[in-house]
DNA sequence: GGAGGCCTCGGAAGG
DNA sequence: CGAGGCCTCC
């Protein structure tokens, strides 16, 4: 935004509101094209809105919400659900800066925030506390393994995270246990797969979670569906609240979703939904496109707008990727169009290994940034699997090239950080089994597997919890010794004092208390290795957010609070109920440089965009997966998503594969991928260093359409893929003419050998067998030493 | 109760 | 190959 659009803002909050907002609202209407304006003004009844890459999404969603008020929509009454706090947070940002104070009074927020906050309002219409728990999926985890071993059942065949996976899903499309158990073909699918008694765990879990007053991630639909469905007050007042709902990245609903929020819609019938299904990315974990296609069906009068401009990306790259995307045989009708500039054709760099991969990769960055005087951040990697990153990163490094991976282990989900979590979630609901077996014995206070063992079996056969147990444990006839029990009712006391505290004292005060009393502070700061320290510093920086929390009153953003502030106050129940559905990419991170450049999947990078893009490692079996090929749907998800790789980009494009890899520690030649062959040759430009060109492409470049290529990949799909090749001359062989590599039987120990790329070097061992034959190398001009399957280094000798 | 050896398994990831 | 879970042995 310019300097008069932030005149305009302030104008708005001095003067009259009502009348100085249609000014101002004249203005950016301007700014839309005819499409984006109409679907910005088409305010009553359901619409549809097709978004595809680059189209100015956001901004329309976020005009039409400032429009809606303009219009006299009071803040209160609208809703909008996204699927990342992320973008939650983005647009409330954005529409606080467009309408001032007044957006903070929008219900915007993820589903699970929105529906969580609702929950916890109406919670004991479904039976469940108010300051309920919410399970992360560790915590789901851990209560199904504890299931699986107490029903005796075998944890080779009910995998923990099969059956949680299959309980998910029955959840998200809105099947209860009892239904799922009498569902014949849930049931005989369930016996096929050898797993009979999963209807029995799904409701095992059930009950055990409500017990523990928690609700796991798809809960929160679940329950909300359920509240909605047997509570027609509950209903009826959230219909009247919510007057106009909107729906950000449609195609990534699941069912539950969808019904949730037609019910929620079905008075006003003001929803409007948002989404491209061509970046539809998530039907794995259970999003469905059916739901676009329901969409048309249920309502009728529906109006549905498509944004095909886009404003992102040159005309090569938006033409490249319509090139690819239309491979899609499942497709709503699209034209997706630029007026901005052709652009560079798009690079296509062969390597022949993944580590050269990230040195063209690095190269090629190094050499763009001097040519073109760009900064780092203006580049993204952007990878299918997290262990592509490895290789990039040691070649950014190597460049002293500034970078940031994005994903990884999350800060809510560090050990230490968890441990004193656990405590104040027990604190507020005692109840919280998994929390309770997570801090029963940390730090050590000598309650054992045993004897938890015995409280457990205690409380099964009571029909009780442990925690009720424990609450008595004097008066109980188990055997476990006195001391035991004491130290058991020493644990109780505390817990029951922080519980007392937790309601008188703001959040700071208790959490700093809790940190201190349970001597979780002193175990911690006690290690003095350099992770002890910085586990240590993760609880200061997790305490600081608290005092933060209290000081600033930085509160979820999903819905307006009712409640007078009164940041003092603040009590760690809220606390906790506000953090418990945030994640990493929520923790703001201090970065004394923040030019870098950006590594990722491409599932993260959706939403975002690049001057300059490098998708990597677009190889058969890694870009498709290997685990896509095996229907139509999942190769189709896997096209959507290199589109939406593809369209990251503004200006420049680079697409690169590796003629071998490292996987799972063998050494695998790759074809490259399908995917490539899809993009019309016109905007590919192939740079692929000469030497790199060691043999013929074996497809003419003009069969492109994957036709031939289904054949190579019908071969055997699964890990027998990746079998290692065998010794005598590969077929696809790295070799270059004039590099032979020496027999390997004449390789000893000590001798002086040269490497193709990483020049002469000394054996150091030589271990494994035949055909396995594997070399510690230490190379002169490398640090350390390099282990080579003797089979594929062709190592030459030049001295014994 | 805890360290270390052995075995298994490996996709992407929001809340 | 490497991480994480589990089991064993002290």
């Amino acid at each position: 935004m310019n300097n008069a659009a932030n005149l305009q803002i302030s104008r708005c909050k001095l003067s009259n509101f009502v009348l100085s907002i249609p000014l101002f609202m004249s203005n950016y209407l301007e700014e839309l094209n005819p499409e984006q304006k109409a679907a910005v003004q088409c305010t009553d009844g359901p619409v549809m809105i097709i978004a595809g890459a680059g189209s100015g999404k956001t901004r329309v969603l976020t005009y039409r919400i400032a429009y809606l008020m303009e219009q006299g929509a009071d803040a209160f009454n609208i809703l909008s659900l996204t699927f990342t706090n992320k973008a939650a947070r983005e647009m409330k940002g954005r529409i606080g800066y467009i309408m001032g104070d007044e957006a903070k009074n929008l219900w915007m927020g993820t589903f699970h925030s929105v529906f969580s906050k609702i929950l916890r309002m109406e919670a004991g219409n479904i039976g469940f506390n108010n300051n309920f728990t919410i399970y992360d999926s560790d915590d789901s985890k851990s209560l199904m393994k504890s299931l699986i071993k107490n029903e005796g059942l075998d944890d080779k065949i009910y995998k923990v995270n099969s059956v949680l996976n299959r309980i998910s899903s029955a959840k998200n499309n809105l099947i209860h246990y009892q239904e799922y158990q009498n569902n014949d073909h849930l049931v005989s699918e369930d016996k096929i797969a050898g797993r009979p008694r999963l209807g029995q765990l799904y409701e095992a879990y059930c009950r055990k979670c409500k017990a523990s007053d928690a609700m796991d991630f798809d809960d929160l639909l679940y329950y909300m569906y359920v509240l909605l469905k047997n509570h027609p007050d509950v209903l009826n007042k959230y219909q009247n609240k919510f007057k106009y709902i909107l729906v950000d990245e449609f195609q990534d609903t699941n069912y539950a979703q969808y019904v949730i929020i037609r019910k929620l819609a079905a008075k006003h019938e003001n929803i409007c939904v948002v989404g491209d299904d061509a970046q539809s990315i998530y039907a794995f974990r259970g999003a469905t496109i059916q739901n676009i296609l329901n969409f048309e069906k249920d309502y009728s009068d529906l109006k549905t707008f498509k944004l095909e401009q886009n404003y992102r990306s040159t005309k090569t790259i938006v033409q490249a990727a319509n090139s690819v995307i239309k491979n899609n045989q499942y497709q709503l009708d699209k034209d997706i169009w630029t007026q901005n500039d052709n652009g560079n054709q798009i690079r296509l760099l062969k390597a022949l290994s993944d580590n050269e991969e990230g040195h063209l990769v690095a190269n090629t960055i190094f050499q763009d940034k001097m040519n073109l005087q760009m900064p780092n951040k203006d580049f993204a990697i952007l990878y299918r699997t997290n262990a592509q990153s490895r290789s990039m990163e040691e070649a950014l490094r190597k460049l002293n090239i500034h970078y940031r991976i994005y994903g990884g282990i999350s800060f809510y989900k560090r050990k230490e950080i968890k441990d004193l979590l656990a405590y104040f979630r027990l604190s507020i609901n005692p109840q919280d089994e998994e929390a309770f077996k997570r801090v029963i014995n940390y730090p050590k206070r000598e309650i054992g597997k045993t004897t938890m063992d015995k409280l457990s079996i205690a409380a099964d056969a009571k029909q009780i919890s442990i925690w009720d147990i424990c609450e008595n444990i004097h008066l109980e006839p188990i055997s476990i010794a006195p001391k035991t029990k004491k130290r058991i009712s020493d644990f109780v006391a505390m817990i029951k004092n922080f519980n007392i505290m937790a309601n008188k004292k703001n959040a700071f005060e208790v959490a700093s208390h809790i940190a201190n009393a349970t001597g979780l502070i002193r175990d911690l700061y006690a290690d003095r290795t350099p992770e002890g320290i910085s586990h240590y510093e993760n609880i200061q920086e997790l305490l600081n957010g608290i005092k933060e929390f209290i000081d600033t009153g930085q509160a979820a953003l999903d819905a307006p609070s009712s409640e007078t502030v009164n940041n003092e106050m603040r009590l760690l129940g809220e606390y906790m109920a506000d953090i418990a559905l945030l994640t990493d990419a929520d923790s703001k991170k201090n970065d004394d440089n923040d030019d870098f450049v950006s590594l990722m999947t491409i599932h993260m990078a959706k939403g975002l965009e690049f001057k300059q893009v490098f998708v990597v490692g677009l190889e058969e079996n890694l870009f498709p997966s290997q685990l896509s090929l095996q229907t139509r749907n999942e190769l189709e998800e896997e096209r959507r998503l290199f589109y939406v790789a593809l369209t990251r980009a503004e200006q420049q494009l680079t697409i690169t594969h590796a003629a071998t890899r490292y996987r799972w520690g063998n050494l695998i030649t790759s074809e490259r991928s399908r995917f490539i062959d899809e993009i019309d040759p016109k905007y590919i430009d192939d740079k692929t260093p000469k030497r790199a060109q060691e043999r013929p492409q074996e497809r003419p470049s003009k069969n492109w359409s994957g036709f031939g290529r289904a054949i190579s990949t019908t071969a055997p799909s699964l890990p027998s893929r990746f079998k290692k090749l065998k010794s005598s001359k590969p077929k696809n062989g790295q070799t270059t003419a004039n590099f032979e590599g020496d027999d390997l039987d004449n390789m000893k120990v000590g001798m002086k050998v040269e490497h193709q790329r990483f020049g002469l070097g000394e054996v150091i061992s030589i271990e494994g067998l035949f055909p396995d034959h594997k070399a510690t190398v230490e190379f002169e001009n490398l640090d350390g030493q390099k282990q080579l399957l003797l089979k594929y280094a062709k190592l030459k000798i030049i001295r014994s």
